[in-house]
DNA sequence: AGGGAAATCCAAAGCGCTTTGGAAAGCGCC
DNA sequence: GGCGCTTTCCAAAGCGCTTTGGATTTCCCT
């Protein structure tokens, strides 16, 4: 069924059809409803491309992959993100659509995303410090919304983020506090920006404190729970281990205190565990006390707030770069407690 | 940069270029280089929707993902499910597109989705038991595949699933090896046709162990982290509690051994747990030694011989349904150990 | 009743591609 | 030189929609 026989069949020119289906006034409201039956009742939809051909829309955000380096579709946060993102999408009528991409062929990607025509726009995840696709996206004048920021760019780009140095700067602040002086950091990638404001936090607190931050206490690599629980027996075993642990995710924390529970250690007793919390669904961080103090940011949501710029940056693209900040909050859980050294 | 462009700037007409570079022998291989390195020159791509309103052909695999009952895409198995999914797509050439539908729209998205031919094919996700997804798309003519199976559902159609059913018979046999005879089932919901079936195998052992399934010790819900945490502290504390659990999923085996650390219990020697191990990426059975005795099997690697017979079947229909049966391997970790009443 | 505005509709062009049905050119061969 | 064949190319139709520019009808007002 296609507009050429719905017209035929109702006895009238496509053109008409076609506006009283798309809303405009230049049709009488009795047709429109006549008109808008008859689609029903024979289950008609435009045929997407045809549509997409003749208004230069495509209705399809795009969300392009890097394969290899950081597994972005693995990661659990993925999912939840995207699960945001696709409520404000399936509200303005807008399909997603994702590109796997082998690295190093982001750019040929981008360039045939828009030639192609297939989006209308982009998400663009995982940004890594100093991350060339922003200039480039702005260069090829694709619409698009980083989720995080990029240090070392100047240019003017939309974007929405966690205040993730100040929320790691705060739990680092909070374990001060309790008299953790040998506070170690398990932290993501730190070629990823996040990560790397991070560092920047934790290492401020440390510093304004009075603590020169020790690099054997400093690991990064991408958030698994095995890198949690390999990085954390190998601290344990130093000289000097430390007394408080900072993790990059509840699922690398969940690697930490399993190391913690093989050594024969008490969490928060021997060793206080913060994590960043990203609010995943199948991985709450407990149902009435928190298992872990962490700093918690809901992912889910970012991503509703960052396609709802995205959608606002493409049907207005000349309006002024958005920028979202949000800022995570600390909550207090079972997994922290006074340094071992003040008990006595 | 668009077809009638490149094929003035050559010199050549549109159907010369385009037969250039669609690879067809009626051009000399002299001028289909020519238009080649013009078009990698020009950075020239086919608009994708004039050549999928010319061809018929959207290039696109669909994924429909309910949202609410099931949280299809929150759950972590999904990311690896479709990392798996993407490489196969990427190397033919597709794209893949999501589809948020809100529970009861099922069908008009489907319906949707073929008349306005913004996608070739689908993937059925999570299946259910009796699933009326399946005989409505065999009606509507999109072809599909399913990922798991649908009891009760007769009809043809073509899917890669794990055999749950004998993993989870031959987990519950394992255990009743060692000497367990209360044995708990911390199953996924049980509408979803794994879960049935992995109950299915689990009665089926503890029965013909002589073993009446005590309705006390199973348990189904979304397999998230807290949910294994709750149902396991509530059986603990029964009066005669399970010396050992099966458990859906990492995610929920991780709840799982945090109720019995709770409960000061020791794994392995107190209580034994055997999990499903989809071999998620962020989330593996440990480096070395298994964490979790496991019934093991990649999703992703289902996600890719899914995707590829898909592409098979969007390019012969009218071939017969593929089926294709994975085996779990069962992997034996440092949860389990003999039952505590053998021990002594 | 007649003029003009408003309401309602339509034919046809155009979006960028593929593909059909031919035409023109090049070639060997008798 | 003319025939038939292959090679190489092209004009134009068609995919299903939106939208421009215009035609026709209806309605109101003087």
């Amino acid at each position: 069924m296609n507009l050429k026989t719905l017209a035929k069949k109702l006895q009238l020119s496509q053109t008409t059809v076609s506006r009283a289906l798309n809303g405009y006034p230049e049709v009488s409201e009795a047709t429109r409803r006549r008109v808008e039956e008859a689609a029903r009742a024979h289950n008609y939809r435009p045929n997407s491309r045809a549509k997409g051909l003749a208004t230069g829309r495509a209705m399809v955000i795009g969300h392009v992959i890097p394969a290899s380096t950081q597994h972005e579709m693995v990661n659990p946060v993925f999912g939840d993100f995207i699960a945001g993102a696709s409520r404000a999408y399936a509200a303005f009528g807008y399909d997603m659509m994702f590109t796997r991409v082998d690295d190093g062929d982001e750019e040929q990607v981008y360039h045939a995303l828009v030639a192609k025509g297939s989006v209308d726009g982009v998400i663009l995840q995982g940004p890594r410090v100093n991350d060339g696709r922003i200039p480039l996206l702005n260069r090829i004048g694709l619409p698009f919304i980083v989720h995080g920021r990029s240090s070392g760019i100047d240019e003017s780009y939309g974007w929405v983020d966690v205040n993730n140095k100040r929320s790691f700067q705060r739990a680092t602040e909070f374990l001060l506090d309790l008299g953790h002086r040998r506070i170690a950091l398990i932290n993501g990638l730190e070629q990823m920006d996040f990560a790397h404001r991070r560092r920047e936090g934790y290492v401020e607190a440390l510093k304004t404190a009075g603590i020169e931050p020790d690099p054997a206490l400093m690991r990064s690599a991408e958030m698994t729970e095995v890198y949690g629980h390999r990085e954390t027996r190998e601290m344990l075993k130093m000289e000097n281990p430390p007394t408080a642990i900072l993790a990059a995710s509840m699922i690398s924390a969940i690697g930490v205190r399993r190391a913690i529970d093989e050594a024969g250690l008490t969490l928060a007793r021997d060793v206080s565990v913060i994590t960043h919390d990203d609010d995943l669904s199948y991985l709450r961080n407990g149902s009435d006390v928190p298992i872990f103090t962490a700093t918690r940011s809901s992912v889910q949501q970012a991503g509703e707030i960052l396609s709802r710029m995205l959608i606002e940056k493409i049907e207005q693209p000349d309006a002024p770069n958005q920028t979202h900040m949000l800022e995570a909050e600390l909550v207090v859980g079972r997994s922290t407690g006074p340094a071992p050294e003040m008990r006595r």
